[in-house]
DNA sequence: CGTATAATTGAAACAACTCAACACGCGTGG
DNA sequence: CCACGCGTGTTGAGTTGTTTCAATTATACG
């Protein structure tokens, strides 16, 4: 059960998805191309940052996925967002950051050091666009935390998935390769891992997804947007609204 | 009950705020200082900025309280963050943003068009710390959606607007003028009004808080923040840790 | 095979919600 | 100046979604 692959390399998720967020030059994606062949790997389970301490340079996750995590003295644990491919970490301009939040590998990771700010035309505009987005999706996150039901945080969580994977270029029809176990669900969803399962369960009977560990099926995203009320994110007017 | 009344203005603090944030020269706070004088007020219940529209110019709260909100479309609502006096609204450097949340005035506000990114030193720094800033804030206020109890929940969020209002320098002893009703905060803690008000006297008769309607007292902040396990929020290694 | 990790199930307990009624302060208009 | 209405806070009783605990079954992997 326990899967160490990495998952989602393709052509280049970094590079599909920032040209889509305007870093679609010749240049740009050039320097990009570069900073992917000076890729580092990072083992699962590992951290790309640690709470409370310095963030390091701005960095993109090329392959695998990653988990901005927080840790309570109690040992309670909340995933706050999950890093896919083409992600970035650290793009924020202020001098000296620290990490707001641990960033964990929940796969084998492969991680760039991204160019420069400036050094490219358009990469500048495509990292803010990027950290506009972490933001949209922070604001959804807590949204279903605060106000959806254990049924909903799921399909919307599913539904959220699936669109930003398709931005990376990641899409394979009506399903993707998940390597989040029930039990991290839980801790991104603020639900315990017995009533995820549960409800999964449901989700299943119902027909909205089909799970086996390790892929995620979604029946109808259409439909299923509509049971949980999801509206799709945009947070940019020059952009495609496909995600 | 209803307060029209703004909150908190005092010497500035949004002055107050950027200094701290890295806006400490004397041509940044002249900036500022003027954009105040032409700041227009906003009043109690209007919009601020509206989901899906034009985010619009980078601006700041001078004045009052306002909320970045999410509405569902079955009429549940979710107060995703509260903007405070010398908060930023839109400070973010992507080209034709949306808003991705309505923003509210909680009370009577006074807004301020913010001076042009790279107008003058250290703004832009302080612009980027004060993004990094509402990012930690979000993702605190997922954790404490997904992982606290309604107790703590309640204590951990009048610990964090006590701790924002201070680094506006809005800081009065152990207390503070609170415009928010029961049934902002229990929108804002994923909670029922009803809920809320029995955990609020709850809170009262275990002695760790007073309210009035419009005030609230901690009366052992740092008691208080062991009790619901909070750790105070750092963005910065150059910046005091006060916050 | 044997061991570890993940998924599944059942029963009981609990935190938070719902519904509905009531109290209170305050501004407003008659 | 009083009556009324409205937003807010408060209370009680019953319900429900989610958790807890504990045990069992599947699945991967060496």
């Amino acid at each position: 059960m326990m899967r160490a692959r990495q998952t989602g390399s393709a052509p280049s998720a970094l590079l599909h998805r920032m040209k889509r967020l305007g870093a679609d030059g010749a240049e740009a994606q050039a320097a990009l191309a570069a900073a992917i062949t000076r890729s580092t790997p990072v083992r699962i389970r590992r951290e790309l940052a640690t709470e409370g301490r310095d963030q390091g340079p701005a960095r993109a996750i090329v392959s695998g996925w990653a988990a901005r995590v927080r840790l309570l003295l109690d040992g309670r644990r909340q995933f706050v967002s999950f890093l896919l491919p083409g992600d970035l970490i650290g793009a924020g301009r202020q001098p000296d950051p620290i990490a707001a939040s641990t960033v964990i590998a929940i796969t084998d990771v492969a991680v760039a050091l991204l160019p420069e700010s400036g050094s490219a035309p358009g990469l500048d505009q495509a990292y803010a666009t990027s950290l506009a987005l972490e933001e949209a999706y922070l604001v959804a996150q807590v949204t279903r935390l605060g106000r959806l039901n254990a049924q909903e945080r799921i399909g919307d969580l599913l539904l959220e998935l699936d669109e930003r994977l398709a931005l990376a270029g990641l899409a394979e029809g009506n399903g993707f390769a998940m390597p989040l176990t029930q039990e991290m669900l839980a801790d991104a969803l603020g639900l315990t891992p017995v009533h995820v399962n549960r409800m999964l369960q449901l989700a299943r009977r119902e027909g909205d997804i089909e799970w086996r560990p390790g892929r995620v099926t979604l029946t109808d995203t259409a439909a299923l947007a509509q049971k949980v009320g999801r509206v799709p994110i945009r947070v940019s007017a020059t952009l495609p609204s496909a995600y």
